[in-house]
DNA sequence: TTTATATTTCTAAATATGTAGAAATATAAA
DNA sequence: TTTATATTTCTACATATTTAGAAATATAAA
């Protein structure tokens, strides 16, 4: 395996969240409309399951693409913009 | 499967072939130091078998990331700084 | 034409990933 | 406390991906 830089680990990760046709369209969704739970974002998608959904936000999360904040039994899902305009800045147009 | 329109079906592809570890390397090598061929970058990169690195190259070549160019037996491969500056802009400074 | 070199394609195997149902957890409401 | 709701974690399985050796292809050199 390739060894690289730390910098270039976030990278890859980030990369490899948005290369999977399910997350980056929960990212897009999330550009658009901040601030969704999973609960709002299953309805937004055509036959995702929860768990499934879970699954892909977390990803988004840990390479840093998203922040979550809890309210309750809800949990909401926002776009880190910093981010964001680092690494996907042709989506923010 | 979520559907996606023709647009985000390249960044898809984009993110996906970037999402790798060797992948980006190669690509951060041809940045760098455009204009190689396989051979060059077998040296470039430690233990990575020359089919290993042709099914890479062909991934990114497919995406947009790469152009190639044959001479004699040789094939260079170049960034394509067009596609570069949209995807990944932040690899350009 | 024969030989050498560069690269790709084929093939198989190990590993990683996406997926969803069931169970678990957490908080709020009754 | 009991019940209901929101989300996550666990589990298992099907599919996709990475990998490299062997074979095939393509071009150049002898």
């Amino acid at each position: 395996m390739v060894d690289v830089s730390l910098e270039a680990k976030q990278a890859v990760k980030v990369h490899k969240a948005l290369g999977e046709p399910t997350r980056y369209k929960i990212f897009e969704i999330l550009i658009k409309e901040s601030n969704l739970c999973p609960a709002e974002l299953e309805n937004r998608l055509e036959s995702v399951a929860l768990s499934t959904l879970s699954h892909h936000l977390k990803q988004l999360t840990d390479c840093g693409l998203l922040n979550s904040q809890k309210k309750g039994t809800f949990v909401y899902f926002t776009v880190n913009w910093e981010n964001a305009k680092k690494f996907v800045p042709y989506l923010l147009d």
